[in-house]
Order: C-alpha cells, then sequence, then structure tokens
DNA sequence: ACCTGAACACCGTTCAAGT
DNA sequence: ACCTGAACACCGTTCAAGT
C-alpha cells in the first residue's frame, strides 16, 4: 500500500539541505504522540503538528485523511509498543490462559495510564487500527485455550477489553482543567475531591464515607488489577462449569 | 446556590412578548440534550445552541462556566433521569445485593446505549455532577450489604462503575462517520467490518475467525450482560471467601 | 508524488454595552 | 440580574499552484 520513501530515517539528517519539508507516515505519527504526550489531544492541532514536522498544514493530509485518522493511528502506533512487549505471552501455550491474559491487560492498561490522551482512541475503529486488531486477537486466543464456546469467548474477551479501555479511559481523564492549565497537581486535586466527600451528609452519602480514607490513598494500578481479578475470577468460574 | 427564576415552566409562553430571550439552567440543558440526541457532541456548538434557546451566544456562558461544563450538567442532567428509574432498587435491604446491583448496572448502560454521547461525559467528575456521585453512591450501597472490607468495597463499586461506561462508551463510538454523515447504517457499518475479518489470514487470526459469526449477529446489551455477570460472579466468589 | 500558501467556513470565549 | 452583538483568536479542511 505505502511505498518506500527515503525518510529521515537512517541517514543523518544535515546530508542534503533542502527547500521543501519531506515527511512520512512514521515521522508523522511520532511528532503526533510527541504533541499528545506533552499538551494531550487538545493540543494536537494540525498547524501544531505541521509546525514540529517544519513544514505547512496541508502537508498532513497526504498521509492521513484528517485529524480523526491521525489520532486513530497515533493511538495505535502507540499500541504497537505493547504488542511488542508482550509478543512472547501465551505462545508456548504452557502457562495458565487466565495469567496470560492477565499479563496483557496490565501492559495495555499500563500504556494508556502513561498516556492519558490514549484512553479515548485506542481500539476504536480495527479496520484502521491494525494493533488494536492484533491485542485483541492476542487476548482471545488465551479466551480460547478455556474451551469456551464461541459465544462464550467473544464476550469475555470483548468484557476484558471493554474493562480495560473503559478503566483507563476513566482514569486518565479525572483531571479537567489540571492538565491544560497546570496550575493544579493530581495530588492536589485528588484532595480537593476527598474534602468534598468528606462534607458530604453521612446519612445520605453511607458509602461515600465508608471508602472516602481508602479513595485518599488509593492508587490507580491497584485499583485497575483488583478489577481486573474480579473479572478474571469469574471468567475463571465460567470455565470450571 | 441556584435562586429561583422565574423561567419559562409554570406558566404558558405566550403570556407577555418579550424582546429579549429568557432562559434557565434547566431549559440550556434541555436544549443541550435535544442536540445531543440529534447530532451528537460535535453538534452542540455554542451557536447551535443559543439559536435553539432564541438568544445569542454568550447568553450561554450566564448558566455554565463554558462547554465543557456544558456537557458535563447535560450528562448529568440525563442521569437524574436513571437514578428516578431505579429510586426503590435496594431500598428495603431485602434482596439480593448483586441482583439490584446488576439491575442498576443494567439500566445506567440502557441510557448510555440509547444515547451514544453520553459515554463520554458521564461520571466524569462527580463534584459538579451530583446525579452521578449518587448513582455511584447507590451502587456502593449494595456492595455494601456483601460485608466486605472498605478496600474491597472501592474496588469492587470502582470496577462496576468502570465497567459499565467504559463497554457503553466503546460501544456508543463504534460509528465513526456514520453517524455524522447518515450514510451508512449500523448494520451496514458492522457488515463491513465482518467482511473484512472474513477475509483475514485464519493462520494468523485464529480467535477472529472463531467469533466472527458471533459478532456479526451479537446484540450489544447481551454482550454486555454476559460481562457485567462474569464481573458479578467473580464479586460473589471474593463475598463468600 | 508530495508539499506550499492562502483562503474559507466555523468555532469557543470575551467584553463592553444594553435593559 | 441577565442578555446582546460584535469582535478576537483559533481551528480543520480545501485547493490551486508549485516542484
Amino acid at each position: 500500500m505505502t511505498e518506500e520513501r527515503p525518510g529521515p530515517r537512517g541517514r543523518g539528517p544535515a546530508l542534503q539541505r533542502r527547500a521543501r519539508a519531506s515527511h512520512s507516515i512514521e515521522a508523522v505519527l511520532a511528532g503526533a504522540v510527541e504533541i499528545l504526550d506533552e499538551s494531550g489531544a487538545q493540543g494536537l492541532t494540525t498547524r501544531a503538528l505541521a509546525a514540529r514536522l517544519g513544514g505547512g498544514p496541508a502537508s498532513i493530509y497526504w498521509y492521513v485523511s484528517g485529524r480523526d485518522e491521525l489520532l486513530d493511528l497515533a493511538a495505535d502506533s502507540v499500541l504497537g509498543g505493547v504488542l511488542v512487549a508482550v509478543a512472547g505471552v501465551g505462545e508456548d501455550g504452557a502457562g495458565d490462559p487466565i495469567a496470560d491474559l492477565r499479563t496483557i491487560a496490565v501492559a495495555m492498561f499500563d500504556a494508556i495510564v502513561d498516556r492519558p490522551w490514549l484512553g479515548a482512541y485506542a481500539m476504536r475503529d480495527t479496520g484502521r487500527q491494525v494493533h488494536s486488531l492484533q491485542l485483541y486477537e492476542k487476548m482471545g486466543e488465551q479466551v480460547m485455550r478455556l474451551g469456551l464456546t464461541p459465544t462464550q469467548c467473544f464476550h469475555a474477551t470483548s468484557a476484558i477489553v471493554g474493562f480495560v479501555i473503559g478503566t483507563a479511559a476513566d482514569m486518565g481523564q479525572q483531571l479537567p482543567a489540571a492538565v491544560a492549565s497546570g496550575s493544579v497537581t493530581r495530588a492536589e486535586y485528588l484532595g480537593g475531591a476527598v474534602a468534598e466527600w468528606r462534607r458530604l451528609d453521612p446519612a445520605e452519602y453511607p458509602f461515600i464515607h465508608h471508602i472516602v480514607d481508602e479513595f485518599a490513598v488509593h492508587d490507580d494500578r491497584d485499583q485497575f488489577r483488583a478489577g481486573l481479578d474480579l473479572l478474571l475470577d469469574g471468567l475463571r468460574l465460567s470455565a470450571q462449569r
């Protein structure tokens, strides 16, 4: 589909001066990921990306159909890294399928926690996101080893993927104006929420008061893993029946 | 916090002619929800909302701080309806806590499936979304009845909420250009994905081929409930230990 | 084949001014 | 207290033109 083009990779950038900028789909996505990491989805504008690549805002449209595809492909390129990281998991088919499933899910989650913008665009459109499709496939292969029906396999795999990206997206967007302005840290923001919760009427909000101390000191990764284990326990149970 | 204002509610709108438009926070949110239902989050612009309310684009800023808060409050106003619908669930404390939990979760999910835009803004900021907080509280109260530790309660409730809105958001955004253009129906879009999946190499994508027939005929609500039951099975198990 | 520059239509937000 | 109108700064996308 895409032909080889002499991009900025492979040889020193100072070999020849050029009046016109020259990109590649890899360079475009790498630049997009850089901007996303620095300033989130809101910061990824056509003009900001073009400026980083050293060209005009219209040049990007040669590589992607628009901003939406750009975000999808940028997210998927990051998931390619996750795929590499878990390449060996479950390949021999010897270990516990559920443990392997857990390893892959945790790797995905960690990637999204590191990059809060990723949650909203990961695994959105398998038609254009190859790595997303391959991660879905890989998790599904572990589920297949449990000897369930195709319908059960489909439901279980979709549930795990939904839980991973849902939880991660939720945690990633928990900081509203904090990220943008940078005026308040995550700890300060959570502290503010905790203070508000403590001020609620205990008769009306018994549960909130029951867990607020835990919430105040909680770690997102622990919280995710605890939920994932509930889901996997349920899956193991249905595999035993 | 907000004082009573004579809005368009309560009496006929033709009682007195007025040169200036007159809103209320309720009217603003109702208008926002209408637009969101018709054309999604992308369609909710300041100008479109102002036009529907019959005023200038700046008038909205008297009621909300900006577009972000508008979306949060519009989403939360819909969740208020869910809260009313499940008002009686679990109140007597007699039924099975997990069955009650399930009822609430399904009600939430159904509301988001009916309104795909809702997934991205539900339960985002409990500081400004009262109904989201109250739904979280209500689900948590059912979990509390299982006799777990506060930490376990926190983890379980968060997991269920994360699964509900994560899965719902995922399903809500599955139609990229279809919603916007209206040129393709959901069935056609899914059919296209199915055809693509069938064309994949079976040696490389055994799982996809294993489930594609199920995917082709699947129902989102069934899929959600199956996943939710896995999670609830796991929770029941941890309550028995 | 790939990039440029300028333009178009549109958007969120602000603000002085009105009532 | 609440709304208006116009303006500002910015954005995604297009397109004729260049190389």
